[in-house]
Formats: C-alpha cells, structure tokens, sequence
DNA sequence: GGGCGGGGGTGACACCTGTCATGGGCGGGA
DNA sequence: TCCCGCCCATGACAGGTGTCACCCCCGCCC
C-alpha cells in the first residue's frame, strides 16, 4: 500500500478515552484537520477492539486509565485483532512503567497529555506514517528509572496494600498466609528503598508499576 | 443548537487547566460556538487572576487539580478581584468535598470530565445567564457523604501521612510530639471509620476533604 | 545433577501503631 | 462565669508490622 494520497484518504482515527468531556474535545479538535477523520469513539477499553473492527481505523488515540480495561491492556488487544490498526497512548501520568509497558504492547507513540494541542495532530500522521512518537524527556527518565523491579506476587500484595487493610485483609483476599505477605510486603519495601508499605506502593504506582 | 441570541458580543470565556491537550481541545470546541470566544488560556490557578484582569472575561473554566495554585482557590481569588466574572468549575474527579468548597468559594457550576462534550458550551450559557449548573448526582451525593469531619490539625496530620512515612517522620514535618500526631491519625481513623491510617487517608481523599 | 530464583510457609523478635486515660492551656458561646 | 471543643502532651498497653533465619516445593538452565 502505497498510499501517500495526503488530501485524498484521510486517515481514520479511534478514540478511547474514559472522560466524554476530553473525548469530545480532542474529537473536534482532531476532525478540524482536513486529513484526519475520526471514525469511532469509546469511553472503555473494553470497547476498543469491537470498535475497530467495525470502523477500522488507521491509528487509534487509546488513553491509559480506563475504569473496566486500561489503555495498556486495550492496546495489546487491538494489536492482535488488528495488527494493521498503528497506536497512539495518550496519558495524563508520564509514568515510566506506563511508557515501557504501552511499548511493549505494541504501541507506536506514547503523549502526555501536557503537551500542546497543536501538536495531537502531528504525532497521528506521524504515527500514521510509521514512526515513533515518544517524548524525549519522558523516555530519558524511564530509562532513569529502570524497570519494575517486583515478582508477580510481589505487585499483587502491594497492590492489595494499596487499598489501605491490615496484612490479615491482604492474605484473605490473596488467600495467603499472613506470614507470606508480610514476607513480599518486606520485600518490596526493601527493593523500593522504603520504609513503610505505604510508602513503597506509593512509589510503585509514581512509577507506573502497578 | 438554537440559539437565539439578541446581543450579538460573545460570551467570553477564560480556560484554566494544566493539561495542555485538554485545554486547547476545550478551546478549539467552544471556539466553534458562535456565541463564545475564548480569550485566554493559562495552566495554573496563580495565574488565573492576571489573566483575567488582562481580558475581561464573562465566564471561567476553572479545573480543579491544578500544580501550584488549586482550582478552588483560583476560584475565590478570581471572585474577590473580579466578582462580575463568574466561575464554572470542571473537573476529572466528581468529589463530594470538591463540589462544596467549590460552591463556598463562590463558584455558579461544577461539571465533571465525563459529561458530553456537548453540554460544555450550555453550561457555560447557563453559568452566563446567571443560573447554578450542578449534576444532581453528584449534588445528592455530596449532601449524603456529609462535609469535612476533621479539624484542621487532623487533616493537616492526615496529609503528612499520605506520603507513607512513619509517625516520626510527620512528627517532624509538622513539629509535633509523636504521641500527638497519634492521637490526631486514632481520631481521624475514628471519624472516617477507617481501621489504618492509609485507609483513612484514602477516604478522605476519595471524599475531597484534603 | 546441582545451582538458582520464585512461590509459599513458620516462628521469633524488635519495633511501630492505634487506643485510652489523663492532664494542661486557650478561645468562644450560654 | 462556666463549659465545651480544640490543641498539645505524656504514659501505658495490646496488637499489628517489618525483618530475619530457615524450611519445603517447583521449574529452569548451565
């Protein structure tokens, strides 16, 4: 396909993202451009692939926090159904975990949602032409900040911790013995360089790891 | 939309969010309103009260989660400098304690990011025309969740606990006896029903009251 | 095969937390 | 004026937390 009709085609866009308000915005501000179109819009990213398949469209514009399947998720989903359908991770949080991870799922462009809105455009025909869109500072610092450093288990008893129980909370719900999650807990305390469990889920989720 | 407007002068409107993508979406699609014109755009609330002294606008879209200077503060300085500009308030969490403060703080509405983009401008009208826009959900909700129980140690104390430190350590931060700080985090975690200090943190924050 | 890392578990120990009783000081309302 | 709520503080106590040593099982890889 070589399709450099630049006026002729426009490209076609997916939206996902969970705020109506947002979604609507960037909508309008997406289909103002005379060579982008946008097809579907979801507020899930449950909804994604059944969304694509219907409309197929070029790129799809997928935000990360989504209530029932998150942004990540979605993307490797919509990869798999579609693999000719190019994505573009739009985030509030520059988390590092979260650009690793949207990297790994497959996707080809990763935005913070503080950069300008004339840009938007730019990175969909970008990522739409088969490049890479990734914010320089934002890929410096994941590189800074390594990557997740917890085992499986590991996450999920801090991710558990998160909610703010006590150790027996977490093992009923993980159906594990209290030793053993205060075992993971100290762990992960211990690779984050914390000193509480608090503290370490709170430097887990700053850097994208849950 | 019918719009029958008898004065031919647009509503002018000033935007405040920090993210820029939102922020210039929003304008881009109040811009298309015939009866609208956004005539500034700033991403802190310290800057909120310049800008509007500089354009004279009739209407402020005020986001609440904003780096130096909150919403809901930006909110009541605009009000004392400017009380013939009135204050919409929109924001990505619909937070019972939110809502209140904004309202004390002199805000005429409150709209959260997951209403459709369609009602953004009517609600800006409204808010114009003098009249209260708040979704009746989150108005129910508010009344039933009741208002902030803390005293201003507590929440100040509950604050400090966020970050995950010790007892110590907030000890410290806000120079208080230990066993103080203690006594203020057992009777927050009484007031909110809570059975740690996290979970009670967490409350609170999911209830606006920090 | 032996080593290694992950998962699950137990028991013990020092330390931190949450609770309560009690006290003093300060300001505002009946 | 007295009373009440808030703030600060102390001391004591039960129970929760974080750490460590040590155990087992399993799968993987040199």
């Amino acid at each position: 396909m070589t399709s450099q009709h630049r006026d002729r085609t426009p490209i076609r866009v997916l939206l996902a993202d969970d705020q109506a308000l947002v979604r609507g915005a960037m909508a309008t501000l997406l289909d103002l451009e005379p060579d982008l179109e946008v097809v579907a819009q979801v507020g899930d990213g449950a909804d994604v692939v059944a969304a694509a398949r219907r409309t197929q469209p070029d790129v799809a514009l997928v935000d990360v926090e989504m209530p029932q399947l998150d942004g990540i998720s979605a993307t490797a989903s919509l990869r798999a159904a579609l693999p000719g359908c190019r994505v573009l991770v739009v985030t509030t949080f520059g988390r590092p975990g979260y650009l690793r991870r949207a990297m790994e799922a497959g996707a080809s462009g990763f935005v913070v949602k503080d950069t300008p809105a004339e840009r938007l455009a730019d990175a969909v025909r970008r990522v739409h032409a088969g490049l890479r869109v990734v914010d320089p500072a934002l890929a410096a610092e994941s590189l800074a900040a390594g990557q997740d450093p917890f085992t499986a288990r590991e996450r999920e008893v801090l991710a558990a911790a998160r909610a703010g129980g006590t150790v027996a909370d977490i093992a009923r719900t993980l159906v594990l013995s209290e030793g053993t999650v205060r075992n993971h807990l100290s762990s992960a305390i211990g690779k984050t360089g914390a000193r509480t469990r608090a503290e370490a889920a709170r430097i887990a989720e700053e850097n994208g790891w849950l």
